[in-house]
DNA sequence: TTGTGTCTGTACGGCGCCGTACATTAATAC
DNA sequence: GTATTAATGTACGGCGCCGTACAGACACAA
């Protein structure tokens, strides 16, 4: 089988230059990431940052009764474990892989001496942290002000982003519990969906069919988020190598 | 009349060192803060940042249709304007001054290069940070799941540890404002808490009686956030000078 | 004192989501 | 093929908040 995984796949990675790049690619370790695995524990020390590939994982707040709800999620546009470089070396979330792949992962120590040269690695996770930090606020506006059905729009579309193909595995139960919703509740808008001919679905496998309409549907959130990732990392695009 | 306010009022200029403190301090100049003021509407170039002292600035995101929620707040505890430093230059969100006051300011460029020396104050800026991100994160989970009266608690709660005194002037209309909720919902929350003891207001002017109840009434968001700035920048309790 | 505007209190129908319970259907194991 | 488990569908009462409307109450100015 050849290599079906490689750094480069990783936006952030990519954006890399050549000189820098390859000082890192010697401790970068490819990691499979099954569905469900838990990468960092609330409140737990961190050891690595992720640079997910074809993995998107979920940061989520679990409450003490037990219920829980999404911050954000870090696909190939990004890196999981800012609070290492950030310096605080923990947070009160739980990460939790949402779609199984593959991703590379960097000791602490070594992201974090790369972020002390204070260089273009240092901007460029500083600004996608910035990036990340208008999906946390948007997450909570519309937490404040949407309905399940345009924030499951928000959430397939921030998902879709992050992935090659246009269908996702995932449970409507598992949804439910990202979104702090009840799984009826997602169940009733994935149920409008796919009536109004936007999804399909079927246990554990959601086909996105018409993704414009999907996006018309949303809430302004998905815009609003996306446009700051697209500004604030124009080189997911391809502009810098 | 002496001078009523001095920058080491605030916790990040107080946490740093006398070196680096000499160095900013001829460029931080005192700003009168009113209410309501504007400091950063949405997707606008920033030009300074800003220190609080004795004034609470309130980060919000204001939708298309009107609609407003709370993002963070920032006070005596912290500074407005990461972006600057973060590399984006802009936010989508809105600043405004929630409880007038003073505070310092300084020009955009001179924190850039003071952060970019990469040294103790772009660490204490970093760790400020991820203390704010830890500030959204659960707003975005007590929107989720917490009662209208939680929230005001949690609000008062944290606007009471920036503050000197255990007195806010604030109408209930404004609160509804940054909790996006409806003024009739504050009012309702309050009046259950002024019954109970906790709270006294009156026309824009509330007291907090029972600050230990007011904790034991709140949910969980409030102690996480705390803890969690108090873990992150333990000089604010005069570790570090 | 009287007016005027601001702030707070109260009420009512409606909607969205919750908690709970249970039925149905698809995949998997034997 | 049959049993078992996992995933999805449906129903129902209840609660919290919404939108709206309007009534008091207090503060301040004329």
């Amino acid at each position: 089988m050849t290599i079906v995984s490689n750094p480069r796949q990783n936006h952030l990675l990519d954006a890399l230059l050549a000189s820098e790049y390859d000082r890192l690619s010697p401790d970068l370790h490819l990691v499979t990431l099954p569905l469900g695995q838990v990468l960092y524990e609330s409140g737990e020390q961190l050891h690595y940052v992720y640079f997910p590939t074809t993995a998107i994982i979920s940061m989520l707040y679990v409450m003490e009764d037990g219920a829980s709800a999404e911050i954000a999620i870090v696909g190939n546009e990004g890196v999981l474990g800012i609070s290492i470089f950030m310096g605080g070396d923990t947070t009160p979330s739980r990460a939790v892989v949402q779609s199984a792949g593959f991703g590379y992962r960097l000791k602490a120590t070594l992201i974090k001496s790369e972020f002390n040269r204070a260089g273009p690695v240092q901007r460029l996770l500083l600004r996608y942290t910035q990036a990340l930090i208008t999906q946390m606020a948007q997450t909570a506006v519309c937490n404040r002000h949407h309905t399940v059905e345009q924030q499951l729009c928000r959430w397939l579309l921030l998902s879709l982003d992050r992935l090659a193909s246009n269908e996702l595995s995932m449970t409507q139960e598992l949804i439910a519990n990202m979104l702090g919703v009840r799984r009826e509740g997602v169940t009733e808008a994935a149920k409008k969906l796919q009536e109004a001919g936007l999804i399909k679905y079927s246990r554990g496998k959601i086909t996105v069919i018409d993704r414009p309409e999907l996006e018309v549907l949303c809430c302004e959130c998905y815009g609003v988020v996306k446009q700051e990732f697209d500004r604030l990392l124009p080189s997911l695009h391809g502009i810098a190598k």
